[in-house]
DNA sequence: TTGTAGGCGTTATCAC
DNA sequence: GTGATAACGCCTACAA
């Protein structure tokens, strides 16, 4: 209880030796005979002793520690990603300081300038609306930092991320392929999140090239709410030529909109088709099960991590955009018409 | 770029003071001649100098870091209790160490030893299954620790939880009021999760004080698996007399079970009411949205940072148990019968 | 192979 | 008020 810290002084009058010494067999930075080693090791292991980080850290301007920032951790997406985050770390033997940002630009700033007075030693950084004052920070951060899902080309950090524009646009194919050719989106603001307009390109795209009529009255904008996607299902539904499918910016909004189908009779995927994106638990588990897009998101993390402890020391290497592969989910709330 | 890190003796030199008193302005802990503040603060404020929180910490042996372990933050309880958590340790200036153990009796052992090296100034602990390391573990450990959800009694630690056992009770209770006689209950195993037992004692007292027949064969055992609980469902339906309501010991577990009677024509909740627990996302929007019992997950993580911070410098204070309010959220997967 | 001494960036304790 | 100077716990030349 009272018991005060030991410290490597009493390690190494306890064993009748230096503290030089201590840290050599400790650090193995140097030979040490190993009758000493020995004589040590012993004191160590009775003692319980373990060096402090802090201190260490006041030397090698090293902490272990990484820094996290993720816009909202009750996120799907974002837990998955700081679990592969968590997951190299550990054997890397990182800790992580986790940054919830709550997608507040005065948060993310406030961590950033925490994340950099507490000397971690790299940072993963995840924001919907990437800033000039993010870049500017970044730019004279002189430590390994890598951005996920956060594309600003000007970053000059790298990315990770999946190619959101090609997986609207296979998605959209799928629904094309299955013969649908009123096809309907509802997506996200532009303006508040970077992803919105990725994947109404990818959308726009594949109708474009695949010679279907564009309704602009198809394409209609939500936030991730439930309600306001319930809405904007109803006006896409009460459209005279209503869209036989539609693809959603997320699962929880295609779950909103086929909530809207059920409880106004419209059968899904008999008589609309709907589509998801981020094959989270919500589309394993809904009835009908959702078709969705799968974004790696454990997988994104471990990257990320990895790459942060590979740039150490060499952080100007990997300027490059990882972009990984999505994948279509079939399920049950698409069908072909 | 290359710009090297700034230190107060730079400061000292630059404002033509000594490193005392450049710390003394900042830390207002002595007072300073308002002339030489002035200067002081100006070469601060134009360099851009931050303290190393690292070489304070050496000092004052405090690291204004927090570690959090929980099992698994993909959860949805977890991650609210990580931003209540969050969100109250951002107002007190700490960071916080996630430690995700995905449940894992090693990583577990890991990351106290982690915690403990990093000189966490506090630990919010949170284990399905907390054990005799864990005891000892925190028995040694001279930091505040509080455990959340993890209750045992010997711990001596305060623990935040909700009154599990009457919670079940009160669900259970809600199912009888609705005028329900076979009331079954698929729930989660014994020794996997300290809430399983809880959770069925709740349910059986219930059953019990409202001189309802208790039939063994009505409490089916699953783990939070969705094809588990599914099976469970199957064989709850099939029993000769079977219940007109089942309790689930989670949410998603309900979900599985609903879709169970969906895909098997019986209606819910026309032939059978269906309950979760946790009042996650899945129950809001699963059809029928999921009658369920909320637990109050973030003001659980933030009751936990702030204690952690009372009890700094005075650890022995609080070690009640507190029990968070938990409250049935009525939805449409029950009714009548 | 081992020990001595200086330093990492702060804060705290003295004097002045 | 202000400035030396000694900690804090560890690592790393430099000597021995």
């Amino acid at each position: 209880m009272g018991k005060t810290k030991l410290t490597i002084t009493d390690i190494a009058n306890m064993a009748g030796v230096s503290k030089a010494t201590v840290s050599r067999v400790i650090n193995k930075t140097k030979p040490v005979s190993s009758e000493v080693r020995q004589r040590v090791m012993q004191v160590i292991k009775e003692t319980g002793y373990k060096p402090s980080f802090v201190a260490r850290s006041l030397i090698n301007k090293e902490t272990n520690i990484i820094g996290i920032v993720v816009p909202d951790i009750s996120n799907e997406f974002c837990s998955q990603l700081v679990q592969g985050v968590v997951d190299v770390a550990n054997i890397y033997n990182y800790t992580m300081i986790l940054c919830n940002t709550f997608s507040n630009y005065e948060m993310e700033k406030d961590f950033l300038e925490v994340l950099s007075e507490k000397e971690v030693d790299g940072i993963i950084f995840m924001s919907y609306t990437p800033s000039d004052y993010h870049k500017t920070f970044f730019d004279q951060y002189d430590k390994p930092v890598v951005t996920v899902n956060s594309k600003i080309s000007e970053f000059n950090k790298p990315n990770i991320d999946i190619d959101n524009e090609l997986a609207t646009y296979d998605a959209t194919k799928y629904l094309i392929d299955l013969g649908h050719e009123n096809i309907g989106m509802i997506g996200i603001k532009f303006e508040d999140y970077t992803t919105g307009q990725l994947r109404y390109n990818g959308y726009e795209r594949a109708l474009l090239e695949n010679n279907l009529k564009y309704d602009k009255s198809y394409y209609r904008e939500s936030d991730f709410s439930v309600e306001k996607t319930y809405e904007k299902m109803e006006e896409l539904m009460n459209l005279d030529n209503r869209p036989t499918a539609v693809m959603c910016a997320s699962d929880e909004m295609a779950a909103s909109a086929i909530t809207y189908c059920i409880e106004h009779n419209i059968k899904v995927p008999e008589e609309v088709s709907v589509m998801g994106f981020d094959n989270s638990k919500i589309s394993k588990l809904f009835v009908p099960h959702i078709t969705t897009v799968n974004q790696p998101s454990f997988d994104m993390g471990a990257i990320a991590m990895r790459l942060i402890d590979k740039m150490k020391g060499n952080t100007d290497l990997e300027k490059d955009f990882y972009k990984l592969p999505h994948k279509i989910i079939e399920r049950d709330s698409t069908q072909k018409i």
